[in-house]
DNA sequence: AAATACTTTCAAAATATTTTGAAAGTTCAA
DNA sequence: TTGAACTTTCAAAATATTTTGAAAGTATTT
């Protein structure tokens, strides 16, 4: 297997994976892209390596700059943007992690909250199962939450402490 | 709110849930409906609270059972099928980690390794940024894999502990 | 101030996904 | 064996999402 094939294996398998867990294949593509491209990138060489338009590269570069993945580089001189992915995994999964809990988990636990606020009968088998099965939800997305919110701090505090040790 | 609202609302919110991680909003809203549900419902009774055709409960039903997270009920007496869901809300969260597992986790591990069957000059940056980040993607994948695969464990060891408690 | 070199936006077109419903299939009782 | 009661399938229709590309916007140089 070539370079080339290898790469267009990744970048296919990556947007596969992408579109089964909600993120559109184009943005998980130009993401592998980006990921396995040992320099940034210009928009004009997203379009080219992906055959997509510049509209389209525009907004999933946007989007991915969005959740903290990708990141602007400017090369003094040259007037194009390029884009560079994060490239250390444990990041990139931490991040994902951050953003997701943000966007998805945070509301739905909001939603829970609300619906829980059902102020009916609690003899009524079907409002006492609603509000047992309510309950049951808002402790699960809560210890999800508060799990997620451990590792995130511990995964700060120690990318901190390796900050300090540079200056030690 | 009343207990109608409330399922609406909950409902739709199941839905949102479901559609920003790749389940089909209606797939995502049979489950609510049935998850808040104090009985067993049959496709009518489905097709009713949703507004949705015959053919879709049917599928969305089986995609269900499929993830193992909906039961066919059978009642003594009746022609037509019941469908209950899994009320244990840290078994339906197991179920579905074992199936993503299975079914997008387990994938990206061979693509990887596919890929990593690429035979070239290391010299070549480009060769290296690519053999770098695949190796760490599958470190990555590797060991959510095992982390997974540890906590599925230890949940069915423990169900099988509280199983046999009872001949005790 | 105008020209150049870019980036961004967004309505329309293309594509992908979901939904429908009627026909075919199945099961069971008479 | 037939017919009634139900479930399943799947091609076509409806809907939702993604993509395009050209026009508008922005920043920099001359």
């Amino acid at each position: 297997m070539t370079l080339d094939e290898a790469k267009q294996h990744l970048i296919q398998a990556w947007g596969t994976l992408g579109s089964s867990w909600g993120v559109s294949r184009t943005m998980a593509q130009v993401h592998a892209l980006l990921l396995v491209s040992p320099v940034p990138m210009t928009t004009e060489d997203i379009m080219e390596a992906l055959q997509i338009s510049r509209g389209n590269v525009n907004m999933n570069v946007r989007d991915l700059m969005d959740w903290g993945i990708v990141r602007k580089v400017l090369k003094p001189g040259e007037r194009k943007e390029f884009f560079e992915a994060e490239k250390d995994v444990w990041k990139i999964g931490m991040q994902i992690a951050k953003e997701r809990k943000k966007r998805e988990l945070e509301p739905i636990i909001r939603a829970l909250d609300q619906v829980s606020t059902i102020e009916a009968d609690i003899t009524d088998p079907d409002v006492k199962q609603f509000a047992e099965t309510v309950e049951n939800l808002k402790k699960f997305a809560n210890n999800t939450n508060n799990t997620l919110e451990t590792i995130i701090k511990a995964e700060e505090s120690m990318f901190w402490g390796s900050f300090f040790k540079l200056f030690k």
